[in-house]
Order: structure tokens, then C-alpha cells, then sequence
DNA sequence: GTGAAAGCGCTAACAT
DNA sequence: ATGTTAGCGCTTTCAC
């Protein structure tokens, strides 16, 4: 039972060596203007000691602490998958990352209130992972990913969400569906917004009515999907193929589906966006458009190391990525049942 | 071209407040003995200007966060899932979480390193993943999680690596299979040398010799892993099944053999540990062993909290939980060629 | 009920 | 070459 030992701090490291907190910083930092013998000294006690500043004290004080932050709502397949790309891009840099989860915290505006907590002090900049609000004041650079709204200032990433839904609806016109129901996201969300009107495109183009009747709001969870997607299995006439706005909903539509004993995809064809990995773990696997998460990180690590290399200013040019997105088949697309 | 806005401080919400800092951190923190007055018109302030403490600085002064720290060397698939089980059980808290990628960083003792710089500030507690390390001094409480090497007093999670890699090699041997390649991680892994040793401890069983030429070292990376995999693989007697000590390095044993022009499964067997995501992606799917890493995760938050609500003492006893792990049969294994 | 002031660990002038 | 000092933004006594 013995209670936690106290930190080392430069002050212990500056005692111990006999010299004065300023210089122990110095060496710390490699700073010009220590004897040759005070180095030698003073790195030996840190040695000893085992010291090792603390960042919050440093960043509190100094302008580069070579650190990015990204922030996330939530760590979930999407951002997971993201995360993972933007640590392979940092691999090739000198930076570190670190991740801010606001958790249940994640309430309306969780990003403006991670941003102000971290941003300013900590890192050097700041990646924001699907943002509700955009107009954050800012005191270093920040870029957005798949931004919830859309028209912003702010340097942004995403995908062709628009292009992949089309390619999707059109995978699935292409297979004889004809009555194609939408469980589409929510509609203050950007990507959303893109995949319901690539969807509606693709319906046009093929000269069939668009018809609100097949159209539901499913949200992007689980939890979300499951009402909206028993209404669409459980209509009337029931459509022929269900396109789900992402692959946490299209998954819970396919478990929706089990439990009404409808077959996937011999009697309902079920499609999702994104490509998590979970989406090929469904059975059957899960035809979907891939939207490649982790080069979105990556894309974001390289264009905000890039803004903070410049300098302390906003870029002259607005700047907006769009990775292109591909479709995958796989095994819950099939022809309508005759 | 404009420069970045200077972040809003308390100080700037006092003054146009026309409080004193002190009254301000008084109402944030919702301590008694504000004027019901003030406090609504600090909190209109804070309102209009948008502020947030920040919480580098707040760190710095006060012992409780609310925020735990997971230092990951990197994000890659094993972390990644990690995360997502404690992000899941940190749900339930009020907690966030705060994680630290070390990157490239990450040499020889980086979880002290980043221990230290975290730790004792920014965060009320702390879970090492898979720390090489684990003599260290802490300032608060710590939670390992499938560290590198055994006999630690930290509190420490884990999955049971013996018993799965037991499981996983009478499977290949319930399929006919005498000659089974080991490719091992790498000797100072606790995990390593568990599953190894479950591997021994099966062949011993069913009375098969253990042939240390069919054994290679194959690290836990697909890099460390590609030229051991093509000595198992181009052996003039080539074993009939390869036990990859990880998912990452079955994989790429896959590909080599794959290269090689080698059958999976019909011409060799390929079986790994871990069941990460992309093992269910490969072509075939990947036979491997569960260790649930969203529950190592969700186990790990769990017991940090409970740490850090006892208050500032270590455990009268020691922690150490094991999770069990389950055989996933999938397609990379069958019995061995005639 | 509120403000002044000390100080958390550190870096960056400014002295010497 | 080294030390002294002034903060960074915040919380917390201690006065009033």
C-alpha cells in the first residue's frame, strides 16, 4: 500500500546537478551556451533521475511543442480507420499525435469546447473528425474531416460521397432493382446530404420517379437505424433493395432483416457506404462503397503539417480535398427476387 | 491572409465581466460563495465570448482531470480495436480520454518517456498498451496491458495466450497436421513466449517431437515477418501448417506463400493470433485466435477507474486479469496435402 | 462574496 | 556560460 510517487521535475533535475532551472532547460532543449562540462553533468542527473519534461508545462509556455491533436466525438470504426492513416503519415514526420475523445461529453458543439481545451497550448494544430460546427475561432491551424455542414472556411477532406452513391444506385438499377429504398443519414450532415442526392441522381438518370415514400431517416448508428429500417422491411410492398446511408446502419438493417426472416439477399438486396471493416465480417459480406478512411487521415495530417510549416497564417487559397471513393460488391447485392 | 485569432482566457472573460479571475474559476468549477448575480453574469459572458478553460492549463494547478491517458507506441489494427473498447467503456464515466501516439518516437522505453511527459498533468491515470517496460516510477495510477514482459507489479491485463495458442495448434493437429512451422514473435514478449509455448505444450502432447528447425523468429510486423515466412515456406520439407504468432505476420506469410504460388490451404496451412479486422479480409478468410481486444480495452478502463476512485494508493493486492480467447475457424486451414 | 497573490513546471528574455 | 525573473492560464488559499 504505498502511495504514488511524486513527479520528477526540472527543479529536482536543477538541485541535483547543482545549476540553475534555466540551464537544466537549456540542455533539455539543446539550447547554445552551456559548457561542455555542465552538459555532461546535467544529462547525467537526468539520466539518473530518469527526468523527462512535462509537456503540458512546456506547451503552457513555448509555441512548438510538436504535437498534433485530432479530435474525435467518439473512437468507432470511422474514426478508428482514420486514426490509423494518420499515424502512418505521421511516421514520416517528427511529430506526435494526440487523440481527444469527448466521449459522452460529446454533446452539440463537443468540438468547438475540445478545440478551446487542447488547441492554443498542447499541439501545434488540429484535426477535426466530422465537425458539427464550423466556424470555430481558431488560434492555430485546423483542418476538418468529413465536416457535417458544408460551404466552410476552414481547410477541408473528404470524400466523393455524391460519385460513390451514384455508382451504388447504379450497381443496384444495373442488377433490375427498381423500387430502391434510402435509409439516409441525418440531413445536417454533409455526406449525407451527398449520398441522398448521388442516390436520387442515379433514379433520375434512369428515368424512375423518385418516390419519399422509400425514403427514411435512419441516422449513422445502430441504434438509429433499427426503427427506420423495420418500416422499410416491413412495408406494404416492400422495396426490392435497401440502400443504407453508412455500413453501421446497413449492418442493422441486415440484423433487422434475420430477425423479420427476411433472406439477404435472395428476397432484399442491402447495401451500405464506407467500408469499415466490420462490413466484411457481415454474413453475407456486405456490398458497400469504399470511402478509404485511412487515406483521409492521412490527407489530413499531410495538409495540416503543411499549414503549420507556413507559418502562423490562413492559407491564400481555400482549401478542399475530395479522395475518391469506390465501389465494392460484395455478397448482399443481388438481382431482385422475381 | 489573416493571422489566427489569440485564444480567449479566463482573463479576458473577467475583465469583461468586470470580476477578478479568481470569481470567474469560481463559477466554472461551481464553487460556493458567488453572488447569485455574478454567477449569471459571468456565465452570460463566458456564453458570448466563448470560452473554455483550458485544460493544460487547469492541469497544471489541479490534482482531478477527469481525463485518462492511453500511451499506444502507434495506432495500428491491435491498438485501434483496443481503443474502441475503452472508448466504449469510458461511455459510461464521466471521463475523457486522451490518447498518446508516440510515433516514431517510439524507440526503446517510449512508454516512460511519454509516461512521464503526460503523466502527473493532463491525466488522472493512465493505460500502457503493450509497454516494454514496466519499473516505473508513477505518479498515478497505471493499468498495462498485454506488457511485453511478465512479473510486473502494475496492475496488469491480459489475454490467455497459453491456452489459446494450446487451442489453435490441436486444431491444426485434430486435421491431420505433424509438421507445424511456428513463426514466433519475438523472445521478450510476454505474448510471444506464451504462445509458444502453448505450441510446445500441444505438440508435447500429442506426442509429437518439437523440431526447433521448423521454428523461426517472425517478429509481430509484416516487415520483420516476410523473410522467416519464405524460409518455412521454401523448406525442402516443407511443414504442412505455419502457426503465425500474429495476425499481421499469418497475413504475411499469406502473401509470401501467395508469391510463392503455394496454395492456402490446400498446399499449406496458415493460421494466426489475434483476429483483428483484416483477418476476416483475406482471400481465403484467416483461421485464428480471438483475444477480444475491445474487451482488454473495456477490462483496462475499468480497473483504472476503479484505481483512481480508491484514491491515491496502489492495490493492497496485486491485479492480474486474464481474458479468455476463442478458436476462430475460417478457411486458411484444412488438413494437409496427401 | 470577492479580490489579491502565490504557484503548478516550464521557457524565454534579460542580466551578469 | 549561467542565473534571475517574468510570465503561460489556471486554481486555491488567505485577506478583506
Amino acid at each position: 500500500m504505498t502511495t504514488y510517487a511524486s513527479r520528477i521535475t526540472i527543479a529536482d533535475v536543477a538541485e541535483r546537478a547543482g545549476v540553475s532551472i534555466a540551464t537544466v532547460s537549456r540542455v533539455v532543449n539543446g539550447r547554445y551556451g552551456v559548457a561542455k562540462s555542465t552538459n555532461t553533468k546535467v544529462r547525467a542527473v537526468i539520466e539518473e533521475l530518469g527526468y523527462e519534461s512535462s509537456l503540458v508545462a512546456r506547451s503552457l509556455r513555448s509555441v512548438r511543442t510538436n504535437v498534433i491533436g485530432i479530435l474525435v466525438s467518439d473512437i468507432e470504426p470511422f474514426s478508428a480507420e482514420l486514426l490509423k492513416g494518420a499515424a502512418k503519415a505521421l511516421r514520416e514526420s517528427e511529430f506526435e499525435m494526440v487523440v481527444y475523445a469527448a466521449g459522452q461529453h460529446a454533446g452539440e458543439g463537443w468540438e468547438r469546447r475540445s478545440l478551446s481545451r487542447l488547441s492554443g497550448t498542447l499541439t501545434d494544430g488540429t484535426i477535426l473528425v466530422t465537425p458539427t460546427v464550423l466556424d470555430v475561432a481558431t488560434t492555430q491551424p485546423v483542418v476538418a474531416v468529413d465536416p457535417h455542414v458544408g460551404g466552410s472556411s476552414l481547410p477541408t477532406i473528404d470524400s466523393q460521397n455524391f460519385e460513390g452513391a451514384v455508382e451504388l444506385t447504379e450497381h443496384l438499377l444495373g442488377l433490375g432493382h427498381r423500387r430502391i429504398g434510402l435509409l439516409a443519414g441525418r440531413p445536417d450532415l454533409e455526406s449525407a446530404r451527398r449520398r441522398e442526392a448521388g442516390y436520387r441522381a442515379a433514379l433520375e438518370s434512369a428515368g424512375i420517379e423518385y418516390d419519399p415514400e422509400l425514403v427514411r431517416l435512419g441516422g449513422f448508428t445502430e441504434e438509429t437505424a433499427a426503427a427506420p429500417a423495420r418500416e422499410l422491411l416491413t412495408m406494404a410492398r416492400r422495396p426490392t433493395a435497401i440502400f443504407a446511408a453508412n455500413d453501421l446502419s446497413a449492418i442493422q438493417t441486415m440484423r433487422t432483416a434475420a430477425e423479420l426472416g427476411i433472406d439477404v439477399p435472395d428476397e432484399v438486396s442491402i447495401v451500405g457506404f464506407d467500408n469499415i471493416p466490420e462490413s466484411a465480417l457481415t454474413d453475407p459480406p456486405l456490398t458497400t462503397v469504399d470511402q478509404s478512411m485511412q487515406a483521409l487521415g492521412q490527407e489530413a495530417v499531410r495538409t495540416l503539417l503543411d499549414l503549420i510549416e507556413r507559418g502562423d497564417q490562413r492559407p491564400a487559397e481555400p482549401i478542399h480535398i475530395t479522395l475518391p471513393t469506390k465501389l465494392v460488391v460484395r455478397r448482399t447485392s443481388a438481382p431482385p427476387p422475381p
